[in-house]
DNA sequence: CTTTCATTTAAGTAATTACTTAATTACTTA
DNA sequence: TAAGTAATTAAGTAATTACTTAAATGAAAG
């Protein structure tokens, strides 16, 4: 859960529309992959690297993934964006 | 300027130590590079992909380029941002 | 004017990334 | 327990990205 991670998490368009759904709350990877024109494969590699980024929470149930957003993760973001504004402390 | 554009400026880690050197006041191509173990060429890319997503102003004095944060810019990705913390609207 | 210095452009390469299809794992239900 | 469904892992490939060195541009100073 680096920073370095989380931006790249965040750097491809695909990743983010996927934060985007899930903004209306959990989704299976299924139901995920249906808003794509890409692979379930190409689409399950996506979410692992949100979930190693710590932007996603997954939870099996049953034969499903359940994948929701973690929105605390966002604040860390924010906290290195803020920096830009303030001039020069930190 | 798109939000893809700054996502990816954003996702390399030379670039956004180069934002951070700019948090102290304006700097010249070269004394970035000076602070890097990469070649001037490579921070030229750098510093380029840095002002194509309107991350930095350039501004060119005699045979010097100097590069400054353009700050603006960040409040659109911290507009991104906050979607994700405020639930559902937007 | 020609040499020097700062920077960028050009061209090539190695590493990474985003995809694909095929195979595997895990669960559910007939 | 066999067949079907959801998701992931594996393996390969095409496209992109981050670098390199060499060449070009443009301004400054001898």
């Amino acid at each position: 859960m680096s920073i370095n991670e989380l931006f790249k998490a965040l750097s491809d368009e695909n990743r983010r529309r996927i934060l985007d759904l899930l903004r209306n709350g959990e989704l299976t990877a299924g139901e995920i992959a249906n808003h794509f024109d890409i692979s379930k494969p190409g689409i399950s590699q996506h979410l692992s690297v949100l979930k190693n980024a710590d932007l996603v929470y997954a939870f099996k149930k049953g034969q499903y993934v359940y994948y929701s957003l973690n929105s605390t993760v966002f604040q860390d973001v924010m906290k290195w964006i803020i920096q830009f504004n303030s001039k020069g402390e930190n």
